[in-house]
DNA sequence: CGCTAAATGAATATGATTTCCACTATCGTT
DNA sequence: AACGATAGTGGAAATCATATTCATTTAGCG
């Protein structure tokens, strides 16, 4: 069993593999359309529809990290470590730096104990200015 | 100047008298749309774009907590306390609890500073199933 | 009371994401 | 290599939350 495997039976596209090159080059998160629009100055030819199902699938497979932008857009990229980690984004430039939180984690296990809750989830963003860009 | 002082004027309308009421009555995270319809239910008639225009200047205003729900919507809630703090919520019943994270504080910015960023903000949401929804 | 800027809200616009669905391409099987 | 079942594709149209427009209404000072 790959480790895409089970039912999921997954068609080695031509889009498929654009989007990974793609995905595959972009440093920083991208909407979905920034993602499209980069496939396009590529010469590629692959539909928004076509970008969106497979970002929903590689992010639900845990092969990209999503968080959202102010707006309510999301962003995808790329994960750079398989283990469990939170973001650092720079408003201004958009660099990210990913950071593990065991800190977090424990901290959540423990508020959610006191609360008498089950954690089954947590979103930890940090959002500021890089080293470059925070010459204020 | 008062606390939501400045330039800001604020006219004592019967929009802002029921949607502050409607606030005050409400105990979870409700979302634009929810509280419209709240204001209907009690016979209140306030347009939906009032009701946007009044939560975002109410959250920018640091009078109301905003989260975003796993679709993306932003959902809001009257402040309980006046110091910066977090949440729990139960994906079940909505249920939420506010929990103060000075650990997370901490851990932030010392991130940040290994990683010569300013932090500016964070986001930590927890979810999860309360004591009730949890039997399993 | 009279006035004027602030507030309102119906209608319309926006913009991301999703759904539809007819068409195409992949790949296991002959 | 051709075949065919079926997953994949993508343009168009639908959704849906939220923003904007602008004519009308209203709060509250003088």
């Amino acid at each position: 069993m790959p480790a895409w495997g089970r039912g999921t039976r997954v068609r080695g596209t031509r889009q498929a593999g654009a989007l990974a090159a793609v995905l595959g080059s972009l440093t920083g998160f991208n909407s979905a359309q920034q993602i499209h629009a980069e496939l396009r100055r590529r010469g590629e030819r692959v539909g928004l529809t076509t970008v969106y199902r497979h970002l929903q699938v590689l992010s639900e497979d845990g092969q990209l990290d999503t968080i959202r932008d102010a707006g309510g857009e999301t962003l995808y990229r790329r994960c750079r470590s398989e283990a469990h980690h939170h973001h650092l984004i720079c408003r201004q430039c958009g660099t990210s730096v990913e950071v593990e939180g065991r800190v977090v984690e424990q901290w959540a296990e423990k508020v959610a104990a006191e609360a008498g809750f089950t954690v089954m989830d947590h979103t930890v963003e940090l959002s500021g200015l890089c080293s470059r860009c925070g010459g204020s």
